[in-house]
DNA sequence: GACCAGGCACATC
DNA sequence: GATGTGCATGGT
């Protein structure tokens, strides 16, 4: 037996690399389309997003920002009430008349500013038109969207893909508990990392992305709690 | 009454 | 660039 040359052992050992870690990513797929696959079957169709229309989709995924959505519904309800659920309106209603309205949402000046800074967005770049919004490429308008001060990934991509049908996976603070309790990420994986990891490892299928996002959050909020009941989760196995 | 909820920007080190 | 803090209501 004769012994390899430099190269021909780091070729060899790259080769190794290279299929330990293709081993390692059809691992992750598997166990993410299991996921799925046992959380599908367990709660449904979900049909998400709870929204009438992209602009009231796209105002849910504001008020949402930390907070319960019962409390969002709350919030939406009384601007529909005050007939303030369109763009024009809500960007000339006084800061006052906004905040009162959306009161129930919590952080309610907060939102109220990134609300019309959205609005402000909306109004000079489409014309207050949120279809002509959605004509935009994903990555640039993804970008533009993360330009708009109150509105960072999760929101930006909630927008995109709820309201906008764009193929990008939402992460959110359900996403990462419900993985990393799993052993599939550590605790300082970034939203960018995670949104890979589903969007390296599924097909970019706006139907998937959609359910699978919806799957994550009943699985947080009834399972997956700061205390959890690993006992009834349909995850358990897994 | 404490804890939690479908984040984000900003200050500080 | 990591870490801490303010923003606030309503349900459990």
């Amino acid at each position: 037996m004769h012994s390899l040359s430099p190269p021909q052992a780091a070729g060899i050992a790259l080769t190794y690399q290279f299929k330990s870690e293709m081993k390692k990513s059809r691992k992750i797929a598997n166990r993410l389309l299991s996921m799925y696959e046992i959380l599908n079957d367990y709660f449904g169709d979900l049909n998400w997003w709870p929204g009438e229309s992209p602009f009231e989709i796209a105002v849910g995924a504001i008020l949402t920002q930390n907070t319960n959505w019962i409390n969002v519904e709350k919030a939406i309800t009384n601007l529909k009430s005050a007939n303030l659920l369109s763009p024009g309106r809500l960007l000339k209603e006084k800061d006052d008349t906004v905040s009162r309205l959306i009161r129930p949402s919590g952080y309610y000046n907060v939102k109220t500013r990134r609300l019309k800074a959205f609005l402000g967005f909306l109004t000079s770049e489409y014309g207050g038109i949120i279809a002509r919004m959605f004509e935009e490429e994903l990555p640039a308008l993804r970008e533009k969207l993360l330009r708009v001060k109150g509105i960072g990934e999760e929101t930006a991509d909630s927008i995109l893909l709820y309201g906008g049908g764009k193929p990008v996976f939402v992460v959110d603070a359900y996403t990462r508990r419900i993985l990393a309790r799993h052993g599939i990420i550590d605790d300082d994986y970034s939203y960018g990392e995670i949104q890979d990891l589903f969007m390296t490892h599924l097909a970019p299928d706006i139907t998937l992305y959609n359910q699978y996002h919806a799957l994550l959050v009943n699985t947080g909020k009834q399972f997956c709690r700061p205390e959890p009941r690993c006992k009834e989760c349909p995850l358990k196995e897994i």
